[in-house]
DNA sequence: CTTGACCCTCCACCCGCTGGAAGGTCTATA
DNA sequence: TATAGACCTTCCAGCGGGTGGAGGGTCAAG
């Protein structure tokens, strides 16, 4: 299968099919003889895996080593569920961040007349040295 | 004051000071005679709303219209709060996907037997092909 | 014989910096 | 006076994870 259908099938765009065996993450595939790549079932299997390991937002780094516990019959779980663990532990600590964040702009907006005058607790409070 | 005491005072590395320049978001400092830039205490002010500008997750472009909000004596200060709603619910939009990625992720480790053998449900969940 | 849909490689760009090379300038000290 | 060290300058490269486009080759249908 030409790379085309590849990423028809596994739903990830052409050029990011290219740009994985670039880097390493996918294994070149065989030619045609016009030179054209030549795809197997286990690659749209593998970029499957890869796209939805990438919604999950593991890094490409982070999806190599996953990729490769996929391929190997004798990976240990413990070593996915640890993988998955650090990726949660992430997820918890950008939603925290979001968090504390999305208060402070409660904070700012709700001291903001939001009319046509030029005073503006927002602009203000923007301008003090705060968390030095 | 140079470029050092600049960063110093404000909490922006040196190398940010310069790309803000490169970028036209800060306008370029007058020079002393031996090339090196010269910067007044505006400069410092500017670059105290800009840093907690980005804390707050705005894009340079957006901190650029910030700052020009907060430069112009004649704002309405209904844009700078349009600007700040709009953050606001993009932090919103972040936390909502984070957290369903969060709850998807303690489903995948709640199949997972985390022992030495191979059998692994997060493999095949991520095996598979979902919201296509 | 041409059109259009594919495929190829290579290079540039996005954002928001950061690091480093290679060099100039200024001050303090031996 | 020489030199060390702390500054400053410019320019170029790289990060992640692609995306867009130029400039070309290949193949089947009409």
């Amino acid at each position: 299968m030409k790379i085309g259908e590849l990423a028809n099938l596994s739903g990830v765009p052409v050029k990011s099919v290219r740009y994985y065996e670039e880097e390493g993450i996918l294994p070149a595939p065989r030619r045609l003889e016009n030179g054209y790549r030549d795809y197997s079932k286990t690659a749209v299997a593998e970029l499957i895996f890869l796209r939805q390991s990438r919604q999950f937002g593991f890094t490409l780094k982070e999806c190599r080593q996953l990729l490769q516990l996929w391929r190997d019959p004798n990976r240990r779980s413990a070593e996915v569920h640890q993988l998955v663990i650090q990726r949660q532990q992430q997820v918890e600590r950008q939603i925290t961040d979001l968090t504390s964040m999305h208060e402070l702009l409660s904070n700012l907006l709700g001291h903001c007349a939001a009319d046509d005058s030029p005073e503006c607790a927002i602009i203000d409070s923007l301008s003090e040295r705060n968390y030095e």
